[in-house]
DNA sequence: GCCTGACAGTAACTTCCCGG
DNA sequence: CCGGGAAGTTACTGTCAGGC
């Protein structure tokens, strides 16, 4: 109902939507009744800006918890037991990885179950205070003027009279210093007087995020719980091997039940989405529906939609920018059919003028032009015309230090098509991508894989370079060497599982849907390959595939769809693997050793190593400083 | 002795169907 | 359209036998 402060203005009205149908009509049209009203909505959507996502939409009901409906359901059975008294479970564990809905399931259901138990303490209880009384969290911070040993053991003393009528879930996320020796055996001794004891207890959960840390010494040797916080190293087995101890595993949240999570929030924030197509929004989803943690998940969502006006895609962006590239080529192959009304030589004028106004990449466009010149009329003309197209791009590359060099390289690649002797009607085969953009998108594609993984391992010492060599040349290597130091490596790698490798064959790719099957934890492995990697820093398989018909491909719309797809060239980091390939090719050439072992024909690559480390065009090209290293 | 693949069992996940 | 349940699928783990 209305109060009225000192000043006479309204502060308070019931809140709910139904506070306002209880206004009575006969001050309906009052002042303050609008004045209330606006005071509202505005408080409401100022609260609600100001709220992140994660706040908003906080689950108040078991149902908007987003969690897999048998766990959802076995925990429910656990907890009514324990608040019934009717098991001999006192201590419920509730383990898995971080945001997986662990202890906002308890509390959701703490609420639920202990509204249903005693409704009369949720009548009159309005704010999400008073209803939090339904389950008592441990922090740190709860109990003052006690040493912080003995933090954990006052709490739970405290929290033994939780029953009855004053019946409250004890839930504990946050622990104390369990690093510290004699806080860890205070906790485990607390939790084992908790379960001995004899009186009628309230139920108690703790939610243990497990993780797997990664000090100094990365490849661990010991199980403890100084590198891997799990069930077993917090509690140990004197607790866990009790009757009255009951542990449920959780698992990273499936992509089911994430997806509706998230598109509910999708759905009712429709305000930020109108503004995003649907296509990146799906894309996005799927990526961090990957994760399987609904907490980063959503704050994602949230900062990936709020910038998504300023930032863009920067996939859409390569998608656009390798259009254009596309659209400018085959203006120089075919001419713009935007001047068809004018006369040849204008026509040839203004699209070479369009192509030059929106691209400077031309280098860029005169491998691209080398490459797609055959298209035109399938390659039905006289021979002449393709050599001197050929004879023109040259003259443009050798002339690349002077402004007007692309000028010539367009022009003439039109000039010539366009004196082209062709008879009948023309017919042009399909445009196809440089070679470029493809070893472009393999780079890129390579590098996020190792990116991903760096940050999924925690690796992140090791050199993007390291890294490829190690999970692209030494494992499969490693693997197929039938030594002591074999690993039967089951899981996720770069490059392909290893039933794919066979010693007489290179390494292959991984298809699309091994890409998502990214590993859970640094396997050992890593100890040997980074072994490997100090001690015998040779490359004899890097294998460049020179078939054409491999690396250059049709225009199709499977391609537009490619999200990977840019164009964008990382000089420095080129500078530096052809550095790092040089550099490793001496090694082996100088220290003739370390090759014995490794996969295909080592002849043959080496050869193919000469070749790139002596060739004068890539030293022409390096030191004219078009690549800048 | 080690590696590998086949196989079985289990748990979790996904899909489909049905009723409200 | 949504929720619940059943059935099918997938991933993971452990065991075992055969090959090197």
């Amino acid at each position: 109902m209305l109060n009225r402060n000192n000043d006479g203005d309204i502060v308070t009205i019931s809140s709910g939507d139904e506070s306002n149908e209880l206004i009575s009509s006969d001050i309906e049209n009052s002042e303050d009744v609008i004045r209330v009203k606006r005071l509202k909505v505005e408080q409401d959507s100022e609260t609600k800006n100001s709220q992140q996502w994660i706040q908003t939409y906080q689950p108040n009901s078991v149902k908007d918890v987003c969690i897999n409906p048998q766990k959802l359901k076995e925990v429910r059975n656990i907890l009514d037991q324990m608040m019934k008294g009717v098991t001999e479970t006192k201590l419920l564990i509730l383990s898995g990885p971080a945001g997986c809905s662990k202890s906002t399931l308890v509390k959701v259901l703490a609420n639920e179950l202990i509204q249903r138990k005693s409704p009369a303490r949720f009548m009159f209880g309005t704010s999400t205070n008073e209803r939090g009384n339904s389950y008592t969290e441990y922090s740190e911070q709860s109990i003052e003027g006690t040493g912080q040993s003995n933090h954990f053991s006052e709490f739970l003393m405290d929290s033994k009279y939780r029953t009855g009528s004053n019946l409250s879930l004890i839930l504990i996320e946050e622990l104390p210093n369990i690093y510290n020796l004699s806080t860890l055996l205070n906790f485990r001794k607390s939790l084992m007087e908790w379960l001995c004891a004899s009186e009628t207890l309230p139920p108690l959960v703790v939610c243990l995020s497990e993780v797997e840390l990664q000090g100094e010494n990365k490849y661990q040797d010991y199980f403890s719980i100084e590198n891997s916080l799990t069930v077993e190293t917090l509690f140990g087995k004197d607790i866990l091997n009790r009757k009255q101890v009951k542990v449920v595993r959780c698992k990273p949240l499936a992509s089911t039940f994430m997806k509706k999570t998230l598109n509910n929030i999708i759905n009712r924030e429709r305000k930020i989405f109108a503004s995003i197509p649907k296509k990146p929004v799906q894309e996005y989803l799927e990526d961090i529906i990957s994760t399987g943690d609904i907490r980063s998940a959503i704050c994602n969502l949230e900062i990936w939609a709020r910038q998504y006006k300023y930032t863009k895609s920067t996939d859409e962006m390569y998608r656009e920018v390798r259009l254009d590239f596309f659209h400018a080529i085959g203006k120089i192959i075919f001419s713009s059919s935007n001047f068809d009304t004018k006369d040849t030589n204008e026509i040839d004028c203004l699209s070479v003028k369009e192509v030059q106004d929106h691209n400077d990449n031309v280098p860029l466009m005169s491998l691209s032009l080398l490459e797609n010149y055959p298209v035109y009329n399938d390659s039905s003309y006289e021979i002449r015309t393709a050599v001197n197209i050929t004879d023109y791009l040259s003259v443009g590359d050798l002339l690349t230090p002077i402004d007007t060099h692309g000028d010539i390289v367009l022009r003439s690649t039109r000039h010539c098509l366009r004196r082209a002797n062709c008879q009948g009607k023309r017919r042009h085969g399909s445009l196809k991508f440089p070679r470029h953009f493809k070893a472009m998108r393999e780079y890129r594609r390579i590098e996020s894989q190792i990116k991903l993984y760096m940050q999924r391992t925690g690796n992140y010492q090791l050199s993007f370079d390291d890294l490829n060599l190690l999970y692209g040349y030494y494992a499969p290597q490693i693997y197929m060497k039938r030594s002591e130091n074999s690993i039967r490596a089951k899981s996720w790698r770069l490059g392909g599982s290893f039933k794919e490798i066979y010693p007489e064959t290179g390494i292959p790719m991984p298809d699309e849907q091994e890409e998502n099957n990214l590993p859970e934890d640094n396997d050992s492995a890593f100890r040997v390959l980074f072994e490997k990697l100090s001690t015998n820093n040779c490359i004899s398989n890097s294998e460049v595939s020179d078939d054409e018909s491999s690396l250059s491909d049709p225009i199709d719309s499977e391609d537009s769809d490619d999200d990977l797809f840019n164009d964008s060239i990382d000089n420095s980091r080129i500078g530096k693997l052809v550095a790092f390939s040089r550099s490793q090719t001496h090694e082996t050439k100088g220290t003739e050793q370390g090759t014995e072992n490794s996969i295909g024909d080592n002849t043959a690559s080496d050869t193919e190593e000469d070749v790139f480390s002596s060739d004068p065009e890539l030293n022409d090209i390096i030191s004219s400083g078009r690549y800048k290293i």
